[in-house]
DNA sequence: CTGTTAGCGCGTTCAC
DNA sequence: GTGAACGCGCTAACAG
């Protein structure tokens, strides 16, 4: 039988409320009476029960996060931030993986509200007027994380992706590069990426910027797509939208036997471990994945405990890491 | 005001139980009294309260899952095997990360227990009797993911870890190999990777087996005590005991000119992404890490069930994938 | 097949 | 400073 409040009450010889108290600290015990409890429930081994707690607070000091993917290394960074800073508050997490698919992030949000989460925190490719609505049914403060939302409805933690793709051509083009191609994905799979291309975009003036389109972004399939892109057109700078895109042209320059960075720059987006651990290092726009995941947590507990928010909208800066692919 | 079941009784006409049991399928209703309950439902858009659910029922439909760190590929992976499995059975997971600190541990599973979580799967490096103490006074039931428990005390999910390194060995003595090295972390980091060691050791009869020691087994800082052992001794076949000790094995190689599998072959462990994505690509000892969490998950639904467990650890099968660096 | 009645373990008034 | 009593929303007997 689990030993309840009721049972520490008795132990101490004081009521239940008391024992609350002195758990809470909601009101002053006398000492005296303080020590005894903490006793009792010492010599009890007692554990408050979060369930019943939950129920008559109604709060249960539970997050629930939504993301796309866990197993990708720039969410498994970004979910470490998460949880390091709801630990941080006293704070757990329901993680659920969806796939970026609408239906099922739908109604993962109706989950998390039958769950009672405080709040959530969430990641998606392409923000949809469904989610929207299904944030405020459930009635629960949602923060948006590494996540486009042009019309900034939601609290949200971004860096300025727009901003991220001129800088990277900027770059190249400072480096001298005539022949400038944008490895992505397919268009409208992730607005992220769509807004860092159009960002690319506004900083060729006369010039073309070449696209190439890789489907859902994977090494695997981007790498034979970029090569015979590479074949018919004399590129001699890249900006790859995440680092997997990024060393997936190193290895079709290579393959086709060219060189990076002589012939071929080869800058590309995120900063994982990836980059480092590669020949040539890579250069990167880096994005501060953990911090995503840190300052969304941090802002939704002011959400949660009314704190002023002097920003309902945080955008934390990237910046360019030279190494050797450029 | 947030609906109750009370409120959808009341609009459909029936008593809260019966609202209960069409929810919950617990007992027979007529359809004609179904439907009306399930109008009254969709009409309020009613969402059934977890946390009264679980106070009342005992079951939280909630599993706790420890890790080291999330933003491990190799854990990663694994949580998302848990996390599809559990969605699957019905169940949702709360995520801590314990950097492999005891305390930490012990502790996680205490606020395991206040959550009431209904079980909880567990991955550490070194699994002490501590823990095991705090499992016991949990009373949670507990699957072992990935992690070694020589005296099998607790269910478990893994691969024969001492037959995997005495495999790769193996493999790189039929490739003529002759001055081998084990590329570890630390003895007392892992016992995982101790145990491999252990294998390795045993597979080897006159020859000596190197040992290199690269503390956390960090990328960074193996590949300069890779590379200085290198210049004093002349290896010819290296097994690592990760992908990313395997890489700077590589890179290492690389750095005192010479050649990966020329002059040094290179196995390494666990298989993640990072494998296929160098170059040469590595030959591994491919571990199922997705596997690990599903089946681990899978068989932690069985005890929860009560469904009857034929094997209580699982020894999952790890296999040889040769590719270009032997 | 359906309704009534107890709790589940705790927070929170409101008195004393 | 402390205790008694109620309610959070639901499940689970037990009747009928």
């Amino acid at each position: 039988m689990p030993v309840t409040i009721y049972d520490v009450a008795r132990e101490a010889k004081v009521s239940m409320a008391t024992v609350s108290r002195v758990i809470n600290g909601t009101a002053v015990v006398k000492d005296e009476t303080k020590k005894r409890v903490q006793d009792a429930i010492a010599r009890l081994g007692y554990r408050p029960n979060a369930v019943a707690r939950g129920l008559a607070s109604k709060r249960t000091r539970t997050i629930g996060v939504i993301v796309p993917d866990v197993s990708a290394a720039f969410v498994a960074e970004m979910v470490r931030g998460i949880e390091d800073i709801a630990t941080m508050y006293d704070y757990h997490i329901i993680l659920v993986n969806s796939d970026a698919q609408v239906d099922r992030e739908v109604s993962l949000v109706g989950t998390m509200w039958e769950k009672q989460v405080d709040g959530i925190i969430y990641m998606t490719n392409v923000l949809s007027q469904k989610e929207i609505d299904a944030f405020e049914e459930a009635q629960i403060p949602v923060v948006l994380c590494a996540t486009e939302d042009p019309e900034r409805r939601i609290p949200s933690v971004n860096i300025d992706n727009y901003r991220a793709g001129r800088d990277a051509v900027n770059f190249l083009l400072e480096k001298e590069c005539k022949e400038i191609a944008f490895v992505t994905t397919e268009e409208g799979e992730s607005v992220v990426a769509d807004r860092r291309l159009q960002g690319a975009q506004s900083r060729m003036r006369d010039q073309e910027l070449h696209v190439i389109r890789t489907g859902q972004g994977r090494y695997e399939v981007a790498l034979g797509i970029i090569r015979e892109y590479l074949e018919k057109h004399p590129l001699d700078g890249v900006v790859a939208a995440s680092d997997e895109l990024g060393l997936a042209t190193i290895h079709a320059v290579q393959d086709i036997g060219r060189h990076v960075p002589g012939d071929v720059k080869v800058i590309a987006f995120d900063n994982t471990r990836l980059a480092t651990m590669i020949r040539p290092e890579m250069t990167v726009i880096a994005q501060p994945m953990y911090d995503f995941g840190a300052v969304s947590m941090r802002l939704l507990t002011k959400l949660l405990q009314d704190e002023p928010v002097d920003n309902y909208s945080v955008t934390l800066l990237h910046n360019i890491l030279e190494r050797k692919s450029t």
